[in-house]
DNA sequence: AATCTCGTCAACCGCCCATAA
DNA sequence: GTTATGGGCGGTTGACGAGAT
């Protein structure tokens, strides 16, 4: 692997500029590139992934895009913590089918393989090594390293779990990634001057009533009319991607010159913070006061919609 | 306050397989 | 049959944040 060294990252943080751009880019997404990707994808759709790549304008392998897609862009991402009905199915599974985390990952709608195999390797792993009287962990993990059985004989997995329920340690915080959405989400708040502070202990925000800023982040769906449109012709979406990506620019700029938010934090996390999951529990969602909205995605209508625009302060 | 340690997770790598030319 | 290409998979790495010291 090319590890990323100090001169590996000072040689990202000159992507873009003249002299590197034939270079295949590595290192964390910026937000300029989720949105050059996720625009592509909506027009297009997927595959080709180094077609797709070259198309997008983006200088990453197919192999980074896919990557990207899959394990983080996706609309149909679910986001927020393993519940204990997901972890109680990943145990069941791992422990008949081993470390197939793809196979896994289907039985677990909005779930990846890749999420899937860091809990267990983080925090599955780790009980299971750290509890000497779990008989049923222990065996799981004694049977995922001899797996054969037939996946058809096991009762009770014949279909996702559409009803994720947290369960009360899942309560207890949220997920480093749905922490560093949110800070971001507050960064950016922040910036275009909404009071909205976080909450010390799990960094949740106050709900507001239904918004179509809600809608728009997938917190809720359009059951009624948009503000203006839902549906935008694909010069008119592509001109309002600019436009967004512009404006996170300019806050990612503005972030970065204050040093409120560390560069790495805002290349890796940056995008969360405007493309939810419809996924995302509404009882978690974020509430953007409608006189501050801008041109937000709708990860849910795969569209970009408009709403009052205000600039920012 | 500074440093250390650990947990988390995004992103990468290498390998493999399927398919087309 | 061989080669090139695209894509999927599992394993691994390293940055970063939070808590401990």
């Amino acid at each position: 692997m090319n590890n990323m060294t100090t001169s590996s990252w000072e040689g990202f943080s000159m992507m873009g500029k003249q002299g590197v751009d034939d270079e295949v880019r590595k290192g964390p997404w910026t937000v300029e590139e989720d949105m050059r990707l996720i625009r592509y994808i909506t027009v297009h759709g997927e595959g080709r992934w180094n077609f797709l790549a070259k198309a997008a304008g983006l200088k990453r392998s197919g192999k980074s895009c896919r990557l990207r897609w899959v394990n983080y862009l996706r609309p149909d991402l679910k986001r927020g913590n393993i519940t204990a009905d997901e972890e109680r199915l990943i145990l069941d599974l791992h422990a008949r089918w081993g470390n197939r985390w793809s196979r896994i990952a289907q039985r677990l709608p909005g779930r990846t393989d890749n999420e899937i195999k860091n809990y267990w390797r983080t925090r599955i792993k780790k009980k299971l090594h750290g509890s000497g009287n779990s008989c049923r962990a222990n065996q799981c993990f004694e049977n995922s390293m001899s797996s054969t059985s037939n996946p058809n004989s096991f009762q009770g997995l014949n279909g996702p779990q559409e009803s994720i329920t947290p369960s009360a340690s899942d309560m207890g915080g949220l997920s480093e990634a749905d922490k560093n959405y949110r800070r971001t989400f507050h960064h950016i708040e922040e910036y275009l001057g909404i009071e909205a502070p976080m909450s010390s202990s799990t960094e949740k925000m106050d709900i507001g009533a239904s918004t179509d800023s809600n809608r728009l982040l997938g917190f809720e769906p359009w059951t009624a009319e948009p503000s203006k449109s839902d549906t935008m012709p694909h010069d008119a979406l592509a001109a309002d991607v600019d436009s967004f990506t512009a404006l996170l620019s300019e806050f990612y700029s503005e972030m970065a010159r204050e040093g409120t938010v560390s560069s790495s934090s805002m290349q890796a996390n940056s995008t969360e913070a405007v493309l939810k999951s419809p996924n995302f529990s509404n009882s978690e969602a974020l509430t953007w006061p409608s006189d501050h909205s801008d041109v937000l995605w709708n990860m849910q209508d795969h569209k970009f919609h408009t709403l009052a625009w205000s600039s920012a302060p």
